[in-house]
DNA sequence: CAGTGAGCGAGCTTCCGCTTGACTT
């Protein structure tokens, strides 16, 4: 009978699929599919005058869930909620029970902070109430971030145009973006000059740089050489053949390296961005995946890795047990490392998952090969070895520095070798020891050629996506399931674009940004989340309310937007840019203003006139040495809804349109045709022959008119200067 | 791996956090 079943809701269906298998039939289990209730999307449904009331509705897409889960829910007197036990899962849960209440129903709160059997049945045996601090502290983060977020954005809206955004979080990451950006274009470039020696004792050859000269050290930006006269000076002194040039002190250190924690969310996405080139978004797909588990063979799916959104570095004691057990049985026990290496969750976490790792240890990368996807296998591979590697031993070090002196002067160089890999026999890649020395003693040396070397410091790099990520979570904005969408958030609203792997603002995104930090300062700080976390932990634990953590969050907001509400026009007429030009209607003056899609020009008589036209050089601009085949028109190169393209000067009247031609013709044989720019259906770029579809020639990256010396074919660049550039007919690296 | 695309705009869309699925565009 059904009615002796107990009912637990869980979010997550991958979860549910576990606890089935812990808990038997006695149990009808089914999923949330996280939040089932929010506030309503086209209005506020805030009370401002009433505590803050909210209003919720049924999140739209999950009206079928809820459906399901009320007849689910018939006939049981019983309930258990087992959301994951944070803030967020507090609120889940109470949400699910004000949805499901009925006077003869009781509800039983689990928390379990990692699924297996032994957690999950000692939970049943102690089920809790609903914390209702904890879900005041929710709420309290929800509704502040729809203050900020609804309000912010229709005021900017008016400024900008429709369709922008603002948040607590979006804002703060493009701000990020922004102020590096800012770095970079004020950066100014020292310049320095480097001279190396190439020394030889005995057998033995090795290259040092100059460090010393008379006592001062050099070598190094705004440090002597600073220019090529100087730097050819110290070249004349070091030439004199008269020095005798000797090692005079040689220093070894020994090092421990410590192997890096488990994965959390924006770890992982770092790693496998630089070592796989994973966008985030790819990684967490791949990640899902993993973590849903793949069916092979006759057995069941089981999950291949713990839960990927996750900001925890802990890991259960049993997964601690088994993972020890198994590398001291597979590389001996005296790999292991000599304490066990537990892990706490870093500051400011909430702790709902363990770290990132494999579900089981003994499932080696190697076992899954035939089975999982080369992707699949990669990403596996990468979280496998990174919790292998937490619990073998510290790896060591020898960290040899050597200086040459004559004369004055003094020559350095560093070296480091691998005396004991630790836990780098799991994946050479932890560890880089970089130049290795040759056997050297101190005495006598003699300098072979030298050369001087310009050099100029470089500004940092702009955030790839991961880079981002990371700084995110460093300042504690954003959470693991929400880094890759805010990310998208700032490129829909093309705040930024994306030049290869790295995040560029765009001219919208720093106007916005600006304007919205100069206008609202407290609130689009790192400080103001800090803030927020501060006063929602004293809701959590009782010392502050619901309405007064979101007065006093409020409080900097609503004044800040009164002052906006007043100063609308001021700040729309500051961003304003004069053109000139007199309106061909009312000649009024026309300036430039943003709107819905960009910069235009519009009459400043506006609304009385109308008159408006689009900014041309931006969208259009002629094309070199190409004519319309139709009229002999002029090209003009237009960017539309589907990327590049060119159309015909004459348009409307001609109404000829082309793909972007390459300038290389398709290597195809006996065909005559060029390479153009194509797009995929899923709007990715690609490269192929214009005499489509009778020559169906394609490649990915872009062709340039250079040829493979291995098989003519021409060559493409990589937009990644570091790889290389390879051939894309016979995919070898050519050497340039 | 593969259509096309063109003149808008200046009040009714916008936030952050939990989870996945797909009525076929």
């Amino acid at each position: 009978m059904s009615k002796k079943k107990n009912l637990v809701i869980i979010e997550s269906p991958a979860k549910a699929e576990s606890l089935r298998g812990y808990l038997g039939d006695s149990y009808d289990i089914v999923a949330s599919n996280g939040h089932v209730r929010d506030l309503p999307k086209n209005y506020l449904g805030v009370d401002e005058s009433d505590n803050f009331k909210p209003t919720y509705t049924i999140l739209p897409e999950k009206r079928k869930t809820v459906t399901q889960l009320k007849k689910a829910a018939k006939g049981y007197t019983r309930i258990f909620l087992a959301a994951d036990p944070d803030r967020e899962g507090e609120a889940i849960c109470w949400h699910l029970s004000q949805i499901l209440e009925r006077k003869d129903v009781v509800f039983g709160r689990l928390r379990f902070n990692a699924i297996t059997k032994d957690t999950v049945l000692k939970s049943l045996k102690k089920p809790s109430s609903i914390d209702m601090q904890l879900v005041d502290a929710q709420q309290a983060r929800r509704v502040m971030d729809r203050l900020v977020g609804y309000k912010v954005s229709s005021w900017l809206q008016r400024i900008m145009g429709k369709g922008k955004s603002a948040g607590r979080v979006q804002t703060v990451a493009l701000r990020i973006i922004q102020e590096r950006e800012d770095i970079i274009s004020s950066f100014v470039p020292v310049e320095y000059w480097l001279i190396d020696g190439e020394f030889t004792q005995g057998k033995s050859q090795f290259t040092a740089s100059l460090c010393m000269i008379d006592g001062k050290s050099s070598g190094k930006p705004g440090k002597y050489p600073a220019c090529e006269e100087d730097a050819q000076r110290m070249i004349e002194r070091v030439k004199d053949t008269g020095i005798n040039w000797e090692i005079s002190r040689i220093t070894s250190r020994e090092k421990s390296v410590t192997p890096p924690p488990p994965f959390i969310t924006s770890t992982l996405q770092q790693t496998a961005s630089n070592r796989l080139s994973f966008s985030p978004s790819r990684t967490m797909s791949i990640a899902q995946q993993l973590y849903e588990g793949i069916s092979f063979g006759s057995s069941e799916r089981k999950g291949l890795i713990t839960y990927m959104r996750t900001d925890s570095v802990r890991m259960s004691p049993d997964s601690l047990k088994s993972c020890r057990e198994y590398l001291a049985e597979k590389y001996g026990s005296d790999t292991l490392s000599d304490n066990v290496r537990r892990y706490r969750s870093s500051k400011g976490s909430q702790d709902a998952h363990e770290a990132i790792r494999p579900a089981d240890i003994r499932l080696t990368p190697e076992k899954l090969e035939s089975i999982l996807t080369p992707s699949q296998l990669s990403l596996y591979r990468l979280i496998w070895n990174r919790l292998a590697a937490t619990q073998l031993a510290d790896a060591k070090i020898m960290n040899t520095s050597v200086t040459v002196s004559g004369a004055g002067l003094e020559f350095s160089v560093t070296g480091e070798i691998l005396l004991k890999p630790g836990f780098s026999i799991i994946d050479q890649a932890f560890i880089n020891t970089k130049n290795r020395l040759p056997e050297l003693n101190e005495g006598k040396v003699i300098l072979g050629s030298y050369k001087k070397e310009q050099k100029f410091t470089s500004p940092p790099p702009r955030f790839s996506e991961a880079r981002l990520v990371a700084e995110m979570k460093k300042v504690g904005i954003g959470r693991p399931s929400t880094y890759v969408s805010t990310i998208k958030t700032l490129r829909k609203r093309e705040y930024v674009e994306k030049d290869g792997k790295v995040l560029i603002p765009s001219e919208l995104g720093t106007t916005t940004v600006r304007l919205l930090i100069r206008i609202f300062p407290h609130i689009f700080k790192v400080d103001f989340t800090a803030r927020m976390e501060e006063l929602l932990d004293s809701v959590a634990n009782g010392t502050e309310t619901y309405p007064g953590a979101l007065q006093q969050l409020s409080l900097p907001l609503e004044s800040s937007l009164q002052m906006a509400m007043k100063n609308t026009d001021t700040f729309r007429n500051e961003l304003q840019e004069e053109t000139g030009e007199k309106c061909p209607q009312c000649n009024a003056p026309i300036v430039i203003r943003w709107g819905r899609y960009g910069k235009f020009k519009a009459c400043t008589s506006f609304p009385e006139c109308r008159y408006s036209k689009p900014l041309e050089e931006d969208n259009s601009s002629e094309y070199e040495g190409r004519t319309c085949p139709e009229c002999g028109g002029s090209l003009l190169l237009k960017t539309g809804r589907y990327g590049r393209y060119l159309s015909c000067s004459k348009h409307p009247e001609c109404k000829h349109t082309e793909p972007v031609p390459t300038g290389v013709s398709c290597p195809e044989e006996g065909c005559s045709g060029e390479l153009v720019e194509k797009r995929s259906r899923k709007g990715r770029l690609f490269y192929a022959c214009n005499r489509y579809p009778e020559c169906k020639f394609a490649v990915w990256n872009r062709p340039i008119d250079k040829t493979c010396p291995r098989c003519g074919f021409p060559v493409l660049v990589e937009k990644n200067k570091k790889k290389g550039i390879w051939c894309p007919s016979c995919r070898k690296k050519i050497v340039t």
